[in-house]
DNA sequence: ATCAATGTTGACATTTCTCTCATTTATTGA
DNA sequence: TCAATAAATGAGAGAAATGTCAACATTGAT
């Protein structure tokens, strides 16, 4: 029974497909992440150290694979952009999701060079990404803590600077502080003073460093 | 004689030898723009129209080929955003050159794509971006009439909003005056009041409708 | 513990790609 | 024009990837 659909109930092997699934997304993210769109079945069959015919039980063709990994991608950029507090402030909830992100490409290059894979190659990844800013860009400037709106040229313009920093950091060459830094620019680009864009970025800092480890991010995806 | 080197003086069929280059180097690019990154030699082959074993008299493998590929559109990048003009206000250089290349995306979406596709695979290629943007950048603050220098961060923001808008482009969600409007926004994020930036840009604007046609703006290399 | 349902395997047929080379065709300086 | 020189060709060997399948192994509800 190839390529079971995630439907429905529980089956006999359920818990073994879900954790070869996972396997597969995760060997997935690491081919994508050094070899590109050129990732080919056999490496990441390789990489999972199962057989092809195992491949074939999952997904039916590489497409539908990257399909699942931008989808996985996707939920794990969000999960980590997503802020568990209820801070009600739309700035510094901004600020620590943006950090947030950053710090995940420094403490996990493979999940970053991932990402930016996706970003460049898949059509809906940035506009995925802007889904997930525009709320609090609205909410934002509505109550008059930014100067601008959720509009495309600002939306493309944090998101321009968050993977080309991304880039950056899984480069390596970005310095201990430059997440900091990237998001203090950012938080002025959308209108936030100097002084206030500092500040917020420092508290989003140390809220970070004050929260507890990444632990496991990663989104995994038990159907 | 395979892959002769682009040295010395011309040969028997120089002329000949430098027309099927540049074919294969179109077809490449007009790959690269489609497939991106996991284009085959037997698709460029087939672009091109000549046989396979032609392609060998050029290229050593596939990399040879993208090598090229990014120098050629690098160069041709260049060659869009460089101005003949002698301006030496920096504010109104680096505004006639980022318009320029928006609107070489808006004519042209296939070097758009392949300009896009080497953004995102290959490594240098945002670092030789910031070459040719730095200097204005940094004569720009000088003179004061930026309010920001030529710093990773900033070279980040403009080069991504520059990518982003590019995407934009050639997936062909921006209005007629998107190009515009990013550049106004570039300006401003620079340090340029808004008034002045809107003002900059639209003159930009004009002197580039008055310019000449684009004609034939791709950088051929006659070796 | 059992056993039917489910997952895994790896050999294999097929397709696709790369790269070579002996041969043919075209170019161009004299 | 002509001949020396270079470019183009395309068949084909070899490598690599895809996708299939019948046999085998494992799982987990009972």
């Amino acid at each position: 029974m190839p390529t079971r659909s995630a439907d429905a109930e529980p089956s006999r092997g359920h818990k073994k497909r879900a954790r070869t699934r996972n396997e597969l997304i995760d060997a997935g993210v690491q081919v994508l992440a050094r070899k590109g769109e050129s990732l080919t079945i056999s490496d990441v069959v390789a990489e999972a150290q199962v057989s092809n015919g195992t491949f074939y039980n999952y997904f039916a063709d590489r497409e539908e694979l990257i399909d699942a990994l931008a989808e996985h991608s996707l939920l794990s950029l969000a999960a980590r952009a997503a802020i568990e507090t209820t801070d009600k402030d739309p700035a510094r909830r901004f600020a620590f999701a943006t950090l947030r992100v950053l710090k995940c490409a420094t403490e996990d290059p493979t999940w970053g060079r991932a990402v930016l894979r996706l970003a460049g190659n898949r059509r809906s990844f940035p506009h995925e990404m802007h889904r997930y800013m525009r709320e609090d860009l609205a909410t934002g400037f509505d109550q008059g803590r930014f100067e601008v709106g959720p509009d495309e040229i600002t939306l493309d313009l944090v998101t321009g600077l968050i993977l080309m920093s991304i880039r950056r950091i899984v480069r390596g060459d970005a310095g201990p502080d430059h997440a900091e830094h990237v998001l203090t620019r950012a938080l002025t680009v959308l209108g936030i003073s100097k002084d206030e864009a500092t500040i917020l970025a420092a508290n989003a800092a140390a809220d970070f460093a004050g929260c507890a480890e990444p632990s496991e991010p990663v989104v995994r995806v038990d159907r």
